[in-house]
DNA sequence: ATAAATACCATACATTTGTATGGTACAATT
DNA sequence: AATTGTACCATACAAATGTATGGTATTTAT
């Protein structure tokens, strides 16, 4: 996993509180911060941080965050464990591999490695195990699904009828609304210029991948040219 | 702030992991935790869910958590502070109210007072001081941000041109892209059907709430009723 | 009727953790 | 030349933290 440190301080309307630089060894600290927030869920102890970094003592790294917080970055809780907290942890973001194209429309071919990478602010926290994928197509469009989304796939979740799953179809990959009735399968498209597609509950060319917890797409920043 | 449980163990292909019922106390336990996760983002001590539920001892609670551990719902490290981990945290949901709607074609106005309720999954992390609102109208269409979207607004964010953000206009709020050139305020929408809104710097009838920092949109689950 | 699970209590103990203090070395600034 | 900031080290200590053990009372299941 890789981290991305984005000093966003000197735009326009710059944050005032934080006030100077942190030196390089400090940003390693607070990215080092973000990863562990991000990963592990919690913000590591001065044990852990010094572990990592290779230093003998908690006391260097006691310094170095009181230098951090100094400048503005960081807040802690006086006396209070692993109280470490990101000033402005939407500033931050972390790269996130897409692992492939999945269709709404039409079937598209699954790529087994990633594909590309998607620039995911922390502030949207994703399922242990899940993974991206973008979308393709149109096929989901009256769900508000758009061909360039990214959606977040929880592998083994739970299937619920009308829940919006990713499907293998000979192997191809499709991303409906689940339905199960009758004893077969059926995946709905939105938008009623697709047909639903219908299989037998046993085809072994048949694969649910996971449901679709949540969807990203990026907000911030479009160039206007006018 | 409001936290709501929901149990989903017993639903068609219910999660395997969760092998038995907890009981009351338990259940609240594991809603406190999830509570302190989503609202200050570090899991509790022991001590401070001993303080939370009158406990004279941390003994009480660590029989409490082992129970729950046994039973599949929360995971920890030996010997670590805090470091209790929710085994299915996407299946919980916290109440958030939506603070107003807001007007992404025409402006509409905007009530000082919570006027809903959301279901916001607790992997969907706001960042603090953020707040939620409902976009009506479609003049945001093309940047796919649709009528019912709620969208999470960080106030006294840094603006830059391209971003989108929520202004006040006259006691109505307005969603759209942010775009400031020549000493004056644009006020795009995506939507060629609208014009863009011009304002003087200074006007006093005009100011930016803060900037749409993500959106949301509840995925799952719709009755197909064929 | 007995066993097992639940829901507390008290006490004890080894680590972990945050913090304070003092020291060395080096670079940049004044 | 003196000061300040940075980047480490060592040691010490109180408080926080997780854990183990043993006990009591109540409820639930066998």
């Amino acid at each position: 996993m890789v981290f991305i440190f984005v000093n966003n301080w000197n735009s326009p309307n710059g944050s005032v509180s934080m006030s100077k630089e942190l030196t390089e060894i400090q940003n390693k600290i607070l990215n080092f911060l973000i990863e562990q927030k991000v990963g592990k869920r919690i913000p590591p102890s001065l044990a852990e941080i010094a572990l990592h970094f290779g230093y003998k003592n908690r006391a260097t790294v006691q310094q170095h965050l009181q230098a951090i917080e100094r400048k503005g970055y960081i807040k802690k809780k006086p006396k209070l464990s692993r109280s470490i907290e990101i000033t402005s942890e939407e500033l931050y973001f972390i790269s996130r591999p897409i692992m492939g194209e999945v269709a709404a429309g039409n079937p598209l071919t699954i790529y087994p490695d990633t594909i590309d990478t998607i620039q995911l602010p922390t502030i949207v926290k994703m399922p242990s195990q899940s993974f991206l994928l973008r979308v393709k197509g149109d096929s989901l469009k009256d769900a508000y699904i758009f061909s360039g989304d990214v959606v977040i796939v929880k592998p083994d979740a739970e299937l619920v009828n009308g829940q919006i799953v990713v499907a293998i179809l000979e192997d191809a990959a499709v991303v409906k609304r689940f339905c199960i009735k009758n004893g077969s399968i059926e995946l709905h498209s939105e938008n009623s210029e697709y047909k639903p597609i219908v299989i037998e509950i046993n085809d072994p060319k048949f694969k649910i991948v996971g449901s679709v917890v949540g969807i990203y797409r990026t907000m911030g920043k479009k160039i206007l040219d006018n």
